[in-house]
Order: structure tokens, then sequence, then C-alpha cells
DNA sequence: GAAGTTTCGATACCCAAGGTTTTGAAACCT
DNA sequence: AGGTTTCAAAACCTTGGGTATCGAAACTTC
């Protein structure tokens, strides 16, 4: 049982910075964009070196997709009917895009994954795959509806998010619910 | 009378080379994506010098958006109902973001109006706005609800793309436009 | 305490790509 | 012929993602 809890790997412990840079990231994306958030500019705002980033997080869109991870955290799915899981899943992730920097550090790593399979791999199997396997349980739903079901939900509030600047106000999120229960009947 | 048709300016006129600068840009993006389709490449493709085209499109976002224009062209509202008008519409951009090089382009510009205020603008009032317009005209409805509409037809699309890299299949568009219908009674 | 290993900060550096500038020639007007 | 605008070609600037190097610091085990 000497690997049970297996020893602490040798040479220099790593500081526990990643909640610093985390902060810094939405922070920096939320005053000054997605593509002027520079991991310079990130690594300035934490007071750590770019190559200490760069040690971590292979590219960027790797360091914002660990930073969404970090700021959604798990689905709450709550509720006692289907139509109170959904409701309550994308007035969470309206929430959430709505949040000071998620919203754009959302769309801007989305929008570089258009042209870079590897990030979207990422993306997919990383950010997508955990809430869609959630909600699959949750739902009790075959995987392309739920795939269909994200498209829907986040498409529209990144979309929104996109062409405004500002995240969708609720009463456009009540009409997204609105929109979507039924379909689910 | 003299400027009713006013004389043509002088100096050497221009050359009618936009439809090959439009086809070489959706078959550059198609061939390597929105970001390796550089305005280098898109000028070698026509064989044309880069400074023409940046003398006729003061960024590469213009660029792509003035792209879109000329292959989105007008839409075409036909049927006699507004389900039947809502039902085409939808799958008529859905076909067109289908098209090779179409959706890439237009996510990737997106992604790109999502730091960049101005190109965000002309986003907003060159490509939106027109059928935007077209939409509340055909259909009746106030212009939130049909910003709404854009929203949730546009964004899903979008994000299928984005996140698969392929368009969405026609069992899906059909979903889409069956989940999108009954709300807009 | 010394050797080995890993992280850290600092700096310099490479490369791609958007965008600008300059120059000389070509095409059109009056 | 002179004025004006466009074109192609080339050099150039800047930003930003990502890499390489180096010495110092912080741990481990022997």
């Amino acid at each position: 049982m000497t690997s049970s809890t297996p020893a602490r790997p040798p040479g220099r412990p790593r500081s526990g910075i990643n909640d610093v840079v985390f902060a810094a990231t939405l922070s920096t994306v939320h005053e000054l964009g997605y593509a002027r958030a520079t991991v310079e500019r990130i690594a300035a705002a934490t007071g750590i070196a770019k190559t200490t980033i760069y040690r971590r997080w292979p590219t960027k869109g790797t360091l914002i997709v660990d930073c969404l991870l970090d700021a959604f955290g798990p689905v709450p799915l709550e509720g006692d009917s289907r139509a109170e899981i959904m409701s309550s899943a994308i007035r969470w992730i309206a929430g959430k895009i709505g949040e000071p920097g998620v919203g754009d550090a959302f769309a801007g790593v989305f929008s570089d994954a258009v042209s870079d399979p590897g990030l979207r791999e990422v993306l997919s199997s990383r950010l997508q795959d955990p809430y869609r396997l959630a909600l699959q349980d949750a739902l009790g739903e075959p995987e392309h509806r739920i795939l269909f079901l994200i498209d829907v939900v986040v498409g529209t509030l990144l979309h929104r998010m996109g062409m405004t600047g500002e995240p969708m106000v609720d009463d456009d999120v009540d009409a997204l619910v609105e929109m979507v229960l039924p379909f689910f009947h």
C-alpha cells in the first residue's frame, strides 16, 4: 500500500496560483475583450511570468477552457420534474454566461475553435461532454437530443452576447425557456 | 440635370474583380479554415495583390461580411402563412450556412466581432439589420421578437458548426423548425 | 549537508498574420 | 499632355502566440 497515497513528486512543488490566474483571466477578458486579453497581460495582472502560464497550460485556448470549467462548476440539476430540471439548468447557464468576462471568454474560445480542430476537441470533451452526460442522465434523453438542446441554448446565448456585447436579459431567457420546454415535452 | 447620372469619376476605373475575390475567399476559408485563410492567401488565390484587397475593404472582417452578403443575397420570404414563411426562411439560412466556406466564414467573423466593437457594428448593421427588417415586415412581429428569433436560429446553427465543424443535418433543422414555429404561434 | 529534480521569473527570441507605406506603371478623364 | 485613380510588387511595422535559455529557489532522497 505504499502507493495508495502517492508520494509527492520530486522537485519544487507548484505554487497555488491557479485561482489567481483564473480570476485575472476573467477580469482581463472583461476589461479588454477576448482578443486583447493576451497571455502576457494576464500574466502581468497576476504578477507571474508568462512562461509559468505556458508551463501549466499549453495554449491560450486550454487556459480559457480550464478557466471556464472553474467558473461554471457542476450543473445544478434541481427540480422534481423534467421541466423544472431543464428550466433551472437553462437559467443557470444563462446566469453564468452573464457573469463579467465569462460570456466574452466563452464566445472567444468558441470562435477560436472554429478554425482549430485541436481546440474544438478540447472544448467538446472537457467542457461540453460532462454537462451533456449529466443532462442525458437527469433527463433520460438520447445523446443527439441533448446535443441539440445545448446547441439551441448555448448558441442562442452566445449569439446574443456576440451580437450585442451584452448578456441576454431575463425576459428573453424566460422566452427561451418557454420555447424550449414544450419541445422536450 | 447634369448630375442625374453622375459622371464616371476621374482616374483609372476599378477592374471587376469583386466576384473573383468573393469566390476565392469562400474557397480558401473552406479549404484552410477561417484563421488560416489569410488575406495574403486569398489575394494569391485570385492572382491580385494584397494591397488591392485592402484598398477595397479596410479590414479582413469587412471583406468577409461583404462576401457573406454576396453569398446570402436577399431572404426568400415565400409562403402563404406565417408558419410557411418562417419555415422557409429557417431552411434557407440553414442551407446557406451549410454551403462550403459560408458557415466557417460566418462563425469566424462572428467570433472576431466578440472582441471588436467596430466589426460588431458592421455585422449588425450591414448583415443582420436588412434581414431583421424584412422579417419584421413579413411576419408583423416587433423588433425584439425578431432579434430573439435570429439569435435562436443563427446561434443554434453556428454553435453546431463551431462545435462539430459540420453544418447541421436536415433532421435537426427540421427539429429547429418544429421547436420555433409554435413559439411564434 | 550534498546531489538530483522540478518550478519559477526574466529575458530574448521566432513566426504568422493583419495592416501600412512606397514606388512605378497602367488606364481613364479633360 | 497633364491630372487622377487604380494596380502590382515589395519592403516594412506591430501585435501576439508560443519557445528557448538561464540562473535561482524549493523541494526530495541519500
